[in-house]
DNA sequence: ACGCATGCATACCGGTCGGTATGTAATTCA
DNA sequence: TGAATTACATACCGACCGGTATGCATGCGT
């Protein structure tokens, strides 16, 4: 017998439809008779392998969306040899942004507007998430102005945090647009900015 | 007797304490019994004056957002006898952040994550605020442009989106990080941005 | 002054929500 | 191999949700 009792097979099924569904309604409005209906599981099921829903939704920003973010975006910049062309290909991406994912936006940026008004544990998982895509770009700049890429009067601090908000701020502006073409657009001038802190 | 029967003023306590109530949880979290509770009125007065919960978030999105948009944004922007100048002062407006608004974020930005992808009729409305301030930075940019103070190769439609994006983006961040410092050093990057654009 | 529409209040409804108590089969361990 | 723990399923609960039907008083038009 292989489909009897796979508890963290089980635990994580419930994971990947809690994120689509968070995805797609937001954490508040997600419902969790749908992530069942989805999973095909009970509500024995779910409330055996988390607590609440909210430990639920933590859960999902950091087996998820955290991963996610990570393999994504910072390992590729971390393990960059040429740092500053990584990263202007990173934000000219021409795969993987598909319709949907334009439709229902960046999950980060999503439960971010949504939760860190409402509950402090989620603003800090979330702001860790931040944190840590931005010490990316930080670190990747400051690689490059160490080559010598990047002029060198130039706040890697900052302009990393902005690098992130202005990311954040396409996906959102695009989102509601619903053009991937506006979303195109968008990063290409953010693309621009980023040329603009290199040496002529 | 003044203080019996002012419909249009209740109306618009009802639009206000609407606006507060969505501006705190949301749209969909936001309950109908809190603003009831907020402008001591009931049910039927609420029904009375809006045949829906959806009806009343619509029209705070037009009477109260979109207004304030107008008040606060575009029309400085059109009134502008210096276009350029003043639309770097306005990004970089030290007047009027509160940590209230901070932590609450953009009502409208609020509102695209959350309703764009759930209902169309939202995501239109919001849209059209969307595009006025858009239209209303690409105007700007092109005022700037017949001056000479914008160099002749910027696209100022494209710019303008970005303007939006990289905006929303630095209220969404900040308000995550609840930090004004980091919305000041974000806006001072898109201030960066923009200047990029003059002429040298 | 009187009739009627307007402006609200009260009471109530069905549905959905997250959460729990209990039961039971499978698995693990002694 | 038996006992205990784990991994679920079933049934149920109170709270809150948006919405409605009804009633009543005020103000307005005539």
């Amino acid at each position: 017998m292989d489909s009897t009792r796979q508890p963290d097979l089980t635990r994580q099924r419930i994971l990947e439809a809690s994120f689509a569904e968070i995805h797609r309604h937001g954490f508040q409005a997600a419902s969790v008779a749908n992530i069942l209906a989805d999973t095909g599981l009970t509500k024995g099921a779910l409330y055996h392998h988390f607590p609440s829903k909210k430990d639920l939704g933590l859960a999902v920003v950091d087996e998820m969306i955290g991963i996610g973010l990570v393999e994504r975006y910072i390992r590729p910049l971390r393990d960059a040899e040429h740092p500053a062309q990584a990263l202007i290909e990173l934000i000219g991406m021409k795969q993987g942004i598909s319709e949907e994912f334009i439709r229902l936006g960046c999950p980060l940026n999503n439960l971010m507007q949504e939760m860190s008004p409402v509950d402090e544990e989620f603003r800090n998982r979330l702001n860790r998430l931040l944190s840590q895509w931005q010490e990316a770009f930080e670190e990747t700049l400051r690689r490059a102005q160490m080559a010598g890429e990047v002029r060198g009067e130039v706040n890697c601090h900052a302009a990393a945090l902005f690098i992130v908000s202005a990311w954040e701020g396409c996906t959102g502006v695009a989102k509601n647009m619903q053009s991937v073409e506006a979303f195109r657009a968008c990063m290409s001038q953010l693309q621009g900015y980023v040329v603009s802190l290199l040496k002529t």
